[in-house]
DNA sequence: CTTGACCTGTGTCTTAGACATAGGTGTAGG
DNA sequence: CCTACACCTATGTCTAAGACACAGGTCAAG
């Protein structure tokens, strides 16, 4: 199997393979002949792997260490309820985060429809978004 | 006003300060006595309505096309209600993924917390992770 | 003058691939 | 047998928005 078919077996990027043998997730044998790498069946599946804990939102990263965690014979399991509860606060985080910030889009969207335009000046650049109310959380004054 | 200083004034970092300094953003003198930046006023002035742009979800290159507008003596507005529209729409994108990610992973770790360990076999890395039920959305079969 | 604490600029590193490019492969046609 | 030409490949570079490491400079206390 050559990187293209396994790609679109997989229906990924031919990058996104290339990138993890890169990284040494994939470790295909080089045909001599030509130069190109030749994926195995195991190559797939663990591509499979892969791809399963992308989903799950596990980094690359994560998923090296569970890998050589199983390569050594160990369960991952623990590993794995540990990195994804991580994650999981992370994303809770930028959720929360990207949440806040698309309220502040819609705001600034809707409140700029009725506003003018406005050349600018020395102090202000575009009074659109100098003029847009800030929410200063850590209210030192 | 050097980089900590004007760092520590607006509450981030100094290398986010430097930053906007090394892509042309911000433009200190520098003294020639021991090669320090110089913030004046007006890049701290400028600095402000970076990070109001950055707070509205504008990108870095969004602000400095918005700052070369104004430079030219236009009307920024235009150009400002466009690019935000562009933004929303990939935040809302990526808002609308993230939650899809987040309650993915609320399943596993739920699921998880009663599922019992299991040593790796040739065919399993992590049964946790491989048997997690998966939502293949583009169902060709 | 020296010590030590702090500060600075510059260069490298990060994620997870996407993109560009030079060259190789294979097949249809001559 | 040889040439086009379409397609495929590996490798190297690039991305966003800073964080981090590091070597050297500055400044005040002693």
């Amino acid at each position: 199997m050559r990187v293209n078919q396994l790609a679109d077996a997989l229906d990924i990027s031919a990058d996104t393979v290339r990138y993890y043998t890169r990284v040494g997730l994939l470790a295909p044998k080089k045909n001599l002949n030509n130069g190109y790498k030749e994926y195995s069946t195991s190559d797939a599946q663990r591509l499979s792997f892969i791809l399963a804990a992308r989903q799950l939102g596990f980094s690359v990263k994560d998923v090296m260490v569970v890998i050589d965690e199983a390569k050594a014979g160990h369960t991952a399991c623990p590993v794995v309820r540990e990195l994804i509860k991580q994650r999981l606060t992370e994303t809770e985080k930028k959720f929360t985060e990207m949440k806040a910030l698309r309220a502040r889009m819609q705001a600034a969207v809707k409140d700029w429809e009725s506003k003018p335009d406005q050349a600018p000046t020395g102090q202000m650049i575009c009074h659109l978004i100098e003029s847009f109310p800030t929410k200063n959380k850590g209210g030192r004054q």
